[in-house]
RNA sequence: GGGCUUUUAGCUCAGUUGGCUAGAGCGCAGCAUUCACAUUGCUGAGGUCAGAGGUUCGAGCCCUCUAAAGCCCACCA
């Protein structure tokens, strides 16, 4: 094994922890290690020859394994904030199981990203005078892998530089073989079970991008446009029509048809002298898409309209006739109630054509231009068009009026590019099956979210899931394996086939020819098999990686991500991919918020690891957040990372000159454990419930005080692992580290050296932080000298023994300390702590413990007082305590000692309140009333005093 | 319109089944200084827990309403 031995090769510890002498070294050395490895076997294993996984036959009581897999960074991208929080959220969780001692499985990912990455190359492409459409398809594809493999090592080294204690050997692409096998695999199944099917359906379409996107990748945004009024003629010629016009009396209802058409309000008058016949008003914001209307639409229950539903209009610049029919989707409150019906361009207007089966006109190109129009509008653009629609309509006078108005447009994610509603014939998964599998597993609560309320809101999101759009017209990703029959003879042959040979454009099936779909997958349908192809699940073996542990991800991609990953991994496997998930909130700037690059307020990881540490960062991160939650982060919160790093440091630098001048004396590094199976989530981890280090031996109560401490730390870490409350785990750890440890402890060690539990102390320090803070922690865990190994492959600390009475004295001496150091700054004057010493009468604790008092109050002396009490007394209750302090300085004190005496009165008041209250004393546990009354003494004996004392000013 | 979340110190946040004299970090003020650490130590100021009611012996926490901020989904002709 590779020791990183500073220390016996002569180095010793520095006056400052430098994270930069350490991090990449260290990292190299767990790597070299196989630190990252997990200890059951990855893949099935037959020792004993007998055909059976000895995984399997072994037995795996509870769970033994841990397994967590990466969120794939963008394979060509850097890693941004995100991904910090990420790694460090998921990386403390591998660690802290790893030293419980499971085997812990930290799978690493990169994703090809195809839309994200799609556009970064186009760009690339632009730049040096290119465009996609000069190459093929399969051209395209080869040029983008090569210029994401140039630039995956990037983010590779990131993850290292922030410690992502990961087994890099396994590291999966979303493009790998394996992912792309398991993917044709499921979608061939799907295909078998009738799932998926081709359908023309309107698709939201970037131009710009030519492809098109899933629902859940659309931006809304609201946007100011124009409502305008235009009026179409109502005529009776038509053959239909004509049938029903006997029953309509064309004289009496020509001014009354107009009337109707308009809200009453909002008709000009001008305007209806203007126009005699018989109209109907339409509001659109795209007077462009008439041309592809195919009806105007009434609500059924709107009284106005009643009579002209089932008559025709005819469609303005045109010479087309379109019926009036009665659909729910008209509102009568908006606009003039009647609405144009437009299938082809729009996504309401396509379900209204579904139900009354109308035709789909398309009048916009995939480029945006008109087509299926009059020659005059043929060709432009839609902002084109829409100039001149508007244009002509005015002059004919059918333009009747415009408003403007705040609507919600679709936008390109990506680009910013208006999205055009589009007819595509698109891949769909039909996910009604999915959907409802997956809600009724979640129901059962076999998945534990974090936060909780984030399952319900999952279930109903499920509940309204629609159908799958699978299609994109990127060539970046993977190909969708199906191919459509191109011999028109073959007429009995169906017109699709599936077929995994995706490599070729053309194949020949029993004797036909089919050519390949050209489109590829959705990111999401393959992402969605993530913990499937992690982990090497196969329907044949056993798994002991499979479900996940853990699903760590974005709280924003709960629908794209997480729930497509639940039913994918249930259609698959028949069990849910992982048993709970950890969902965080988006990390916003210091003010609260949302980072981004045009408001430059973006925080670079990588940045702040290099100038404070790594430790510093994933500490810094960690802090102050909570599960799901968008929450604000700043470089304060890394400085007092990199302090508490420092600090760690120092403390240990202290405890190995204290070992290097007492001697190394004989001290057993090995505390026993044992094992337990009842601890939380079944994990088969070491406990330290129930174990005890035998080999320490506690020599004052300072001692015993920390130990307790110290074991109580332990157990809280445990217990805010277990429940992902990351932030009060560190927050414990640094109290305990800081203000216990080494304010308290290691000062009274200055005194008392114990040089066996110094040792064994910070050991258990040290790995308990060690899943938040790795490098220091092994920085300093090989520059001392009585360790072993690696800190990242230790065991997880034994609870410490110590004497609770001893302990609890500890902290009475600590409430001396702390009135004697308070009460001197506030007396007048400077520099008081050396000034006075401290008097004590018949006070065992302030006797037997002199110098330590001394030490830490910095008082020059410590008497008992022979004689009359003289100097200031010390707010004490059950102590005859005094500074030594002149009757000038005393009387001086007075106010604060008045102020005192108040404060005091206060908080007894409240106490005596309470125990007035008959209720309290006969409802409220006896404990608490007990507690109560004996505060409502101490206080009362204080004050007592400090009346003395102030009489004697 | 449907769903979700937040509101606690100057700032960023904890506060787990109600027991609190409401905590932390940063910031602020004062004091200290060879002897592990100025990336330090000690001390302190700073809060009607958004507001109003209710339940309870007891509410930051539970219930109802109000106000403000934010997010998601649907719709917006």
């Amino acid at each position: 094994m590779i020791k990183l031995v500073w220390y016996n090769s002569g180095m010793t510890f520095a006056k400052s922890y430098e994270p930069g002498e350490f991090e990449s070294d260290i990292y190299a050395a767990w790597e070299a290690d196989g630190v990252f490895e997990p200890t059951v076997p990855k893949y099935p294993v037959d020792n004993d020859g007998d055909g059976k996984d000895d995984r399997e036959e072994e037995g795996l009581p509870g769970r033994s394994t841990y397994s967590i897999v990466m969120p794939p960074p963008n394979a060509n991208g850097d890693l941004h904030i995100g991904h910090g929080l990420t790694v460090a959220l998921e990386d403390s969780l591998t660690r802290y199981y790893r030293l419980r001692g499971l085997s812990s499985w930290y799978i690493p990912g990169a994703d090809h990203a195809g839309f994200e990455t799609w556009v970064v190359y186009e760009r690339f492409l632009e730049k040096q005078g290119h465009t996609r459409f000069e190459f093929s398809r399969d051209e395209l594809y080869a040029r983008v892998w090569d210029f994401v493999a140039e630039q995956r090592g990037n983010m590779e080294l990131q993850l290292r530089a922030l410690g992502a204690s990961c087994a890099w050997d396994d590291l999966t692409f979303t493009l790998d073989e394996n992912v792309v096998d398991r993917v044709y695999t499921t979608f061939e199944k799907m295909w078998n079970d009738g799932m998926i099917y081709r359908g023309e359906k309107l698709v939201n379409f970037c131009p710009k991008h030519q492809t098109a996107f899933a629902d859940i990748e659309v931006e809304h945004k609201d946007e100011k446009g124009s409502l305008w009024d235009i009026a179409y003629e109502v005529v009776e010629e038509s053959e239909e029509a004509s049938s029903r016009a006997a029953s309509f009396s064309p004289v009496a209802t020509g001014e009354n048809a107009l009337t109707l058409a308009l809200p009453r309000s909002e008709m000009p008058e001008k305007k209806l002298a203007s126009d005699s016949s018989n109209t109907i008003i339409v509001s659109t914001t795209r007077p462009e898409t008439l041309f592809g209307d195919v009806a105007v639409a009434v609500n059924p229950k709107d009284k106005r309209y009643k009579d002209l539903v089932g008559k025709f209009v005819k469609l303005p610049l045109t010479d087309k006739l379109i019926p009036i029919i009665a659909d729910e989707h008209a509102d009568p409150e908006y606009g003039t109630g009647a609405v144009k019906i437009t299938p082809a361009h729009d996504f309401d207007d396509f379900e209204v054509g579904e139900r009354h089966s109308l035709p789909r006109v398309q009048v916009i190109s995939e480029d945006g231009k008109m087509i299926n129009v009059p020659e005059k509008y043929e060709g432009l653009t839609t902002t084109e068009c829409r100039k001149k629609v508007l244009k002509d309509l005015k002059e004919q006078g059918l333009l009747l009026g415009e408003k403007k108005i705040e609507h919600s447009v679709a936008h390109c994610y990506k680009c910013g590019t208006v999205l055009e509603p589009m007819l595509k014939e698109q891949w769909f998964v039909d996910v009604e099956k999915l959907a409802t599998t997956a809600i009724s597993h979640l129901e059962k609560g076999e998945i534990k979210f974090y936060p909780e309320n984030k399952g319900r809101v999952l279930i109903n999101y499920l509940r309204g899931l629609k159908d799958w759009n699978i299609s994109r017209q990127i060539p970046w990703g993977i190909a969708i394996p199906m191919f459509r029959k191109i011999d028109e003879a073959a007429t009995d042959e169906p017109d699709w086939v599936f077929d995994r040979r995706t490599h070729l454009t053309e194949i020949e099936k029993g004797g036909v020819r089919y050519v390949r779909d050209e489109d590829t997958f959705d990111t999401w349908f393959s992402s969605a098999h993530w913990p499937i192809v992690c982990t090497n699940w196969t329907e044949e073996n056993f798994n002991p990686y499979y479900p996940l542990n853990v699903m760590e991800t974005g709280a924003d991609i709960l629908f794209a991500w997480v729930a497509r990953m639940i039913m994918m991994g249930l259609y698959v496997t028949g069990e849910v991919p992982f048993k709970e998930v950890y969902l965080h909130g988006l990390v916003l700037d210091e003010h609260g918020q949302k980072m981004s690059k045009s408001k430059g307020n973006v925080i670079n990881p990588m940045d702040l690891v290099a100038r404070f540490g790594s430790d510093a960062f994933r500490l810094g991160i960690l802090r102050g957040r909570s599960a799901g939650m968008n929450q604000a982060f700043s470089e304060n919160s890394v400085i007092a990372g990199r302090n508490l790093c420092n600090k760690l440091w120092n403390i240990s630098r202290f405890i190995q000159g204290i070992v290097d001048s007492e001697g190394d004396s004989e001290v057993s590094s090995s505390v026993s454990r044992g094992e337990s199976d009842d601890s939380p989530a079944a994990l088969r981890l070491y406990s330290s419930e129930t174990s005890e280090s035998p080999s320490l031996t506690t020599l004052n109560m300072g001692e015993d005080w920390i130990c307790r401490e110290i074991s109580e730390c332990i157990e809280a870490v445990e217990h805010d692992m277990a429940e992902y409350r990351f932030a009060e785990a560190v927050e414990i750890l640094y109290s305990t580290i800081w203000d216990k440890y080494a304010d308290w402890f290691l000062e009274s060690q200055k005194l008392f050296k114990n040089v066996g539990l110094l040792k064994e102390t910070l050991k258990t320090l040290l790995i308990a932080i060690h899943p938040f803070a790795p490098f220091v922690t092994e920085a300093i865990w090989q520059n001392l000298s009585w360790t072993e190994g690696f800190i990242a492959t230790a065991k997880w600390p034994a609870r410490l023994k110590y004497d609770p009475i001893s302990a609890e004295e500890f902290e009475k001496l600590m409430v001396v300390v702390s009135e004697v150091r308070g009460t001197l700054q506030a007396l007048p004057g400077t520099g008081n702590a050396k000034k006075y010493g401290l008097l004590y009468d018949n006070d065992s604790l302030v006797r037997d413990n002199e110098f330590l008092i001394k030490i830490l109050t910095k008082v020059p002396e410590i008497n008992s007082l022979n004689g009359a009490p003289r100097g200031l007394r010390l707010a004490l209750a059950n102590h005859e305590l005094y500074l030594d302090v002149p009757e000038k300085v005393v009387s001086e004190y007075k106010d604060a000692l008045t102020e005192r005496i108040m404060a005091v009165g206060r908080e007894l008041d409240a106490l005596n309140m309470r125990m007035m209250n008959p209720n309290y004393v006969e409802k409220a546990p006896e404990h608490l009333v007990k507690e109560t009354r004996d505060a409502i003494s101490e206080k009362e004996a204080l004050i007592e005093r400090l009346k003395q004392q102030l009489e004697l000013i």
